[in-house]
DNA sequence: ATGCCCAGGACGCCTGGA
């Protein structure tokens, strides 16, 4: 069972580069984050033409997250952590969408940049993480396969980041960001990508700008992190690369997790 | 030392991203 998470920035910019993905990869599940359009915008249709039945939580113009899974609809489990975004009285923003889909449930997420640091979007952001930990604590305790993926917008270690340099300054790698990923880590989830490649260099996401993908400037942002009972069935993790490089690309890749049936 | 490039929306400039 293929699991796999993709930023793409946009759903109406990227749909004819999304559907190529999904076709092309077939996943079981694709998580997506920065879908960016309201609910009513969302395109259902052009899901159920290729197989995939879609569950979404949207909102205007930023964030929104959405769950297809091939062949079935996925079973909402919730949606949303309980927590107001930073601006006064804006509400909840469209971060996060959990589901069950074949037994397994899927965590799928949008964490906040928390640019710039210090300041407000940076305290959201590691209220954010404190609470998506609870949340993660609650789902350990059921004791049911779990993968918790998607843009969690941190950096976890430097051997994550082409030049640590570059970003020392930035949310994504600072010590508060890396400790708070790294207590979820201590609760027992394991980290899908950094296991089976321990050595690191491996990215996720480019810049669209300064040239950063002809250079190979990227960062590991985009995780898969599984529960006690999903690890045991870990068969291989990988980034869909090649995606990151075509016409009209997300600045993310995909990534993806295969677990045993 | 700064900005480069994108997407969306209020639209010919702004916010937000990372």
């Amino acid at each position: 069972m293929k699991i796999a998470s993709f930023n793409i920035n946009g759903i109406k910019a990227r749909l004819p580069r999304l559907k190529e993905w999904l076709e092309e990869t077939r996943p079981a599940v694709a998580c997506l984050q920065e879908i960016k359009t309201q609910d009513e915008g969302f395109p259902a249709a052009e899901f159920e033409e290729i197989g995939y039945h879609a569950i979404w939580h949207g909102q205007k113009a930023f964030n929104g997250v959405a769950i297809v899974a091939d062949g079935q609809a996925p079973v909402e489990m919730k949606r949303g952590l309980g927590i107001d975004g930073p601006k006064e009285g804006e509400g909840e923003q469209a971060r996060y969408l959990e589901a069950d889909v074949n037994g397994v449930r899927i965590c799928n997420l949008y964490l906040p940049n928390g640019n710039p640091q210090p300041g407000p979007k940076f305290d959201y952001k590691l209220a954010w993480m404190k609470l998506l930990r609870e949340r993660m604590l609650e789902l350990l305790a059921a004791e049911q396969p779990t993968v918790v993926l998607g843009d969690f917008n941190v950096i976890p270690e430097d051997k994550d980041v082409y030049a640590v340099k570059a970003m020392e300054d930035d949310a994504l790698m600072q010590p508060e960001s890396r400790d708070a990923y790294k207590r979820l880590l201590g609760d027992g989830w394991t980290d899908a990508i950094d296991t089976l490649n321990p050595r690191g260099g491996v990215w996720t996401y480019w810049d669209y700008q300064a040239g950063a993908w002809q250079k190979d400037h990227g960062f590991r942002i985009d995780h898969l992190l599984l529960s006690p009972q999903a690890a045991d069935r870990l068969v291989a993790a990988g980034v869909d690369k090649e995606y990151r490089g075509r016409e009209k690309a997300s600045d993310h890749a995909p990534v993806w997790v295969e677990l045993r049936d």
